[in-house]
RNA sequence: GGAGGCUUCGCCUAGUUGGUCUAUGGCGCCGCACUGCUAAUGCGGUUGGGGUUUACGCCCCUCGCGGGUUCGAAUCCCGCAGCCUCCGCCA
């Protein structure tokens, strides 16, 4: 299904399509069941029998063996013909996701106030330049475009934002994990990147290894073909990791500076819920990656983002956007999704429901730091004379630093 | 990279001359009984998944994974993965 048609809640028949196979899966699977067991019965007749009677019953297995592959074989085929066809959607649309494309987001909020300047604002570049705090070009000496090196106090601002963000989810009760960042194929698929964005994703063929875009990819694996417990309330999980990304087809799009860049770490926050709990434990995603920009003390809005531009996974998603003074607009600095059950159904990951059956559980994921924060905290927090304040809750992970002062 | 060993139902474990293995025993867990608490003891239950059923239940699959041989595979053959030991190499 297209993003357009998805963005039109347009039903394509896909459903029906869909619940045939099942229903063709589910005849296949008894036939090859009543088939086994008569062979296991006359197994045992035969097991028992001597002389011309076994011989008999020898040449009547034989046939009913032929019987059971053939049977096999159409139940693998219709169990295949449904997981693919089911491999192709994307998750279903939340009622409340607006329509619409890439432009169609709704601004629920706006939180905090743009800083003025006299004159025009420095942007992150020449700041973080001026402080020491990162190289541009010496990343595109050693590694090529979009990569950069951040130094000295750009790299300790670095790790007192993720700490604190480490911190936050802790008090918050996440469970903190350094996940693999790079995964097998089908933990790629399982959650939706090997759709849509596929070319989004760097593939080390060699090992048939995926690097992962964001320890999302990695905590959503974390439980595959597990039944959690989510008997005493969901699994809360905050993910530090490094995050890799092409950047294919975001030729000329901000190229300067640290913005959209192919290698960049993240604090992620991840859950495991029953369906019923997910609604809200987006709610308390949101919350929490408000809490974080305002710990920072960034400006912010947030926007409903449009079905268009959901993703593969996503049921609704939610960005938080601060504003950069540099470009006088606002720019993704969180994201959080709630995607129902669909990667739970492909990676397999469940919960018992009141009777005790295995039901898919709903996973969501939401942003809580990035390397991108430090592109709106140098911006927001910059002082005429190049120098950077150091938001007060930041300043306990850099030595009690109140300012950033440019070298030299 | 090379050689060898291992992988059984939550944990430990029996089982490899192919056929009542419909997988043994212990621990743990659940229920009941007994004991005025706890504990101990006794009896019973307890792999997981899927299909079907209003329900009771019935059926199939599951001995790391995937193939193969066979009427029939925990058991035989092939491939793969993971873990362990030794050797080699290495930031």
């Amino acid at each position: 299904m297209r993003a357009s048609q998805r963005a039109r809640g347009e039903d394509t028949g896909l459903v029906d399509r869909l619940l045939e196979l099942d229903e063709r899966r589910r005849s296949a699977i008894t036939r090859a069941d009543s088939l086994r067991a008569e062979q296991k019965q006359l197994g045992k007749r035969i097991g028992q029998a001597a002389g011309e009677e076994r011989e008999s019953l020898l040449a009547q297995g034989k046939d009913l063996a032929a019987q059971v592959k053939e049977a096999e074989a159409e139940q693998v085929e219709a169990e295949e013909a449904f997981r693919e066809l089911q491999a192709g959607l994307p998750n279903l649309v939340h009622p409340q996701t607006p329509a619409g494309g890439e432009d169609d987001y709704v601004v629920l909020k706006h939180v905090g106030t743009p800083p003025t300047f006299d004159g025009d604002p420095a942007d992150h570049l020449d700041l973080g330049e001026r402080l020491r705090a990162l190289s541009t070009e010496r990343g595109a000496k050693v590694s090529g475009a979009r990569f950069y090196f951040l130094t000295g106090v750009g790299a300790q601002l670095e790790l007192a934002l993720l700490n604190l963000a480490v911190a936050q989810a802790t008090e918050h009760g996440f469970q903190l994990m350094i996940p693999p960042v790079l995964v097998r194929p089908e933990i790629m698929a399982g959650t939706g990147f090997l759709g849509e964005h596929a070319s989004e994703v760097y593939h080390l063929e060699q090992d048939d290894l995926y690097l992962v875009g964001t320890s999302e990819v990695s905590l959503a694996g974390y439980h595959s073909d597990e039944i959690v417990d989510l008997a005493g309330g969901p699994y809360r999980y905050a993910g530090w990791s490094t995050c890799f990304r092409r950047e294919a087809g975001s030729y000329g799009k901000d190229t300067r500076g640290i913005i959209r860049v192919h290698q960049f770490n993240k604090v992620e926050m991840f859950v495991f819920c029953r369906p019923d709990d997910a609604e809200s434990e987006h709610e308390r995603l949101l919350a929490a990656e408000e809490e974080m920009l305002a710990k920072v003390e960034l400006p912010y809005r947030v926007i409903d983002v449009a079905a268009g531009d959901l993703g593969t996974s996503a049921s609704r998603k939610f960005d938080c956007e601060a504003w950069l003074p540099s470009q006088q607009t606002y720019r993704e600095m969180t994201s959080t999704s709630n995607c129902t059950t669909f990667q739970a159904r492909r990676l397999n990951t469940r919960y018992r429901d009141a009777d005790g059956r295995p039901q898919p559980a709903a996973t969501l994921n939401g942003t809580l730091a990035t390397t991108r924060w430090l592109v709106a905290i140098l911006e927001n927090h910059q002082q005429p004379d190049g120098s950077v304040r150091v938001p007060e809750a930041l300043r306990p992970y850099l030595g009690g630093r109140e300012v950033l002062e440019p070298a030299g």
